[in-house]
DNA sequence: CTTGGAATGTCAACAAGGCTGACGTAAACT
DNA sequence: AGTTTACGTCAGCCTTGTTGACATTCCAAG
């Protein structure tokens, strides 16, 4: 290669070397625990995991969403959302109203109790991330954001910008 | 609070806004979905799950480690892991040694097979991971790599530099 | 030296939450 | 009328988390 003295292209890409991109890899994987670890101590009190938690923020984030709009939010089958949404539903978080437009749907909402329950374990979430947003300062979050949307498939990229721009 | 026109501290503090920081969310949530993405697509030809990937990941980037460790770095329960673990010896991707000095323990390493899966496992996840790099730029990545390291718990941050800098 | 406690790892049984496949119902579309 | 779509549900499976009981080994106090 007929480069500069950086040896690869005119850049500096020791960045991406194998051992930087393992300690990416292993950021991402101790970080996440911690990202969890906050709802997930809320849930366990109320004998709820982590499925209910994605369901009730995505149906606050998109209230009057359908089942299978949730469903490919989520990426999981219906089955093991039925499961959660039946809950939910039981316990009186979740309320689900048979579409006026096109009555095989069913449109979701959190009833007052699960919007508590939302606040509460998004509280925690975001005390948490706002805690590392603030320690890391904000250029560092704009790459944080950059890479994390870089790592998605093209159609989580999709869903999230989608989700982002309209909430819908 | 008598601040500059920024409002509050002198800094502009907008990136720590609610709704930034609920972006923040969804990207990790969508992010780890792709992180993970790749390696679940092999696992799954192999009857294997996430759990042996962790398990491979960290006996080869610390062979010879014992159990316990193992148990403080996956911050799992040991009867968890040595199901895992059951499987993987049994499948000759691993081996168990009795300890030298403290017969109790037993030193983990992969075999030639086992190095062989992990080769393949993180070949996949660092394409993608190296992809995300190069996309995002060297800046990003550093931003990256601070929002994650600020968002873990004290000991994981521990085990994780420990992990980065010894390897041990 | 013995003995009791601590540490390390194994086995058993259970629950959450993924998955597939099959089926039923109601509504919408063509 | 016949097909497709949206949703719910039953049955059964797998992975991976949990707690409890148990065996082995080490070590230190008596």
């Amino acid at each position: 290669m007929a480069e500069g003295r950086t040896g690869i292209s005119g850049e500096n890409l020791l960045f991406l070397t194998d051992e930087q991109l393992r300690q990416g890899i292993e950021a991402m994987f101790f970080a996440y625990r911690g990202f969890t670890a906050d709802p997930d101590r809320i849930l366990s009190e109320l004998a709820y995991g982590r499925a209910h938690h994605r369901a009730i923020h995505f149906i606050n984030r998109a209230p009057g969403t359908t089942v299978n709009n949730l469903l490919d939010i989520l990426g999981v089958t219906k089955q093991s959302l039925n499961r959660v949404l039946r809950t939910l539903i039981e316990d009186g978080l979740v309320e689900s109203r048979v579409g006026q437009a096109d009555k095989r749907e069913r449109h979701l909402f959190l009833t007052e109790q699960g919007k508590a329950l939302e606040q509460r374990l998004s509280d925690a979430q975001r005390t948490r991330m706002r805690a590392a947003y603030r320690d890391a300062g904000p250029e560092a979050v704009a790459g944080f954001r950059m890479v994390l949307e870089a790592m998605m498939d093209a159609e989580m990229q999709q869903t999230y910008t989608r989700l982002k721009e309209t909430g819908i």
